[in-house]
DNA sequence: GCTGCATGATGAA
DNA sequence: TCATCCTGCAGCA
C-alpha cells in the first residue's frame, strides 16, 4: 500500500477526523505502550506528511510513524466495532472513530533533534510542493541508474517501487540509463510526472497510471482492476501502447519493469 | 494449515 | 550485498 500518496492521503483523512480534538492512545500489542501513555488524552495539534513519513503532533510531543512495506493504518467506526487485533501497535481515537496501526517499521516518540536529522536525509517531496532543484542536482552527482536513484528517499521522497516503474514508463526513459546521462528536460519530466502521478494517487486512493484510451475505455473510472498500470509486475505481457513484451530486471535490490519499445 | 510474497528501510559485512 | 524486522493475504495442500 504505502508510497507517498498513501501517506499524504492518510494525513489528510486523520487530520479531518482528529485534529484539534482530545484523543486517547493505547497500544494493544504493548510495543508502543510507554509512548501511548505519554500522549493519552492529549489534543492532536496537527499531522505532517513528508515522503513516506508521518508526524503526529501533540503539543510538544511528536509521534513518528513509518509504515514500511506492510504497515497499515485502518479507520474503524463505531463503539461496537470488533476490538483491535493483538498486533495493533497504536490505537489513536476520539469518540466513535479509531485509527488502528499495525505492522509499522517505526512508531515512536521523536524529539525535535531526531526529527531534524531525519528530515535532513530526505530529498524533496513532490507531493509536499517542494522545489525540484535538489532532485535535479542529485541526478547529476550519482553513478547510479535512474531506476536505482528513484527509490532513494534521499534523492526524491515518496516514490516507491510501483511509481518508479510507472513514472519511467510515462517519461519514456529506460530505467537502466545512468542518471547523469539524462537530458535536463528528461530529468525535469521525471519530477513533474512523479508529482502529478502521486497527486492523482492521493486523490483516488489508489495507483492508476494508465490512460483510459490505452485500455479501450472512455473514462478513468471504467478502467478495470488489473489494468491500472503499464509495466509494474507485467513482465512478458504486451505493452498496452506498443505491444512489445514488458521486460524486468533487478534494480536497487527490487524488481523493476519497463517496455523496451516505449522506453528505448 | 502452510508457504511465499508484498507499494520499505536499516545495519552489519 | 545480505540478513533482518514488521503483518496480512492469496494460493496452495
Amino acid at each position: 500500500m504505502p508510497e507517498g500518496h498513501t501517506i499524504h492521503r492518510m494525513a489528510r483523512r486523520q487530520r479531518r477526523d482528529l485534529a484539534g480534538r482530545a484523543t486517547t492512545s493505547s497500544s494493544p500489542q504493548g510495543r508502543f505502550a510507554a509512548g501511548a501513555a505519554r500522549i493519552d488524552g492529549a489534543v492532536l495539534t496537527d499531522i505532517d506528511a513528508i515522503g513516506k513519513h508521518l508526524f503526529h503532533r501533540f503539543g510538544d510531543e511528536t509521534v513518528h510513524v513509518h509504515l514500511g512495506l506492510f504497515g497499515r493504518f485502518r479507520r474503524v467506526l463505531g463503539d461496537d466495532a470488533a476490538p483491535p487485533s493483538e498486533n495493533t501497535r497504536w490505537v489513536l481515537a476520539v469518540d466513535g472513530i479509531e485509527w488502528r496501526l499495525s505492522g509499522p517499521t517505526a512508531c515512536e516518540l521523536m524529539d525535535p533533534a531526531a526529527e531534524e536529522a531525519l528530515r535532513a536525509r530526505l530529498g524533496p517531496d513532490p507531493l509536499a510542493g517542494d522545489d525540484a532543484s535538489p532532485f535535479l542536482d542529485a541526478l547529476g552527482r550519482t553513478r547510479r541508474s535512474i531506476g536505482d536513484v528513484l527509490l532513494d528517499q534521499s534523492v526524491i521522497a515518496g516514490v516507491g517501487n510501483v511509481y518508479r516503474a510507472e513514472v519511467l514508463f510515462l517519461a519514456g526513459i529506460d530505467p537502466r540509463r545512468p542518471a547523469t546521462e539524462l537530458a535536463a528536460d528528461e530529468s525535469r519530466a521525471i519530477w513533474e510526472i512523479a508529482g502529478s502521478q502521486l497527486a492523482a494517487g492521493e486523490r483516488a486512493g489508489r495507483i492508476v497510471t494508465v490512460e483510459p484510451a490505452d485500455v479501450g475505455v472512455g473514462r478513468r473510472a471504467d478502467i478495470p482492476r488489473g489494468e491500472r498500470l503499464y509495466v509494474y509486475k507485467r513482465d512478458g505481457r504486451p505493452c498496452r501502447r506498443c505491444g512489445t513484451g514488458i521486460a524486468s530486471a533487478e534494480s536497487a535490490g527490487r524488481s523493476i519493469w519497463w517496455c523496451p519499445g516505449c522506453q528505448a
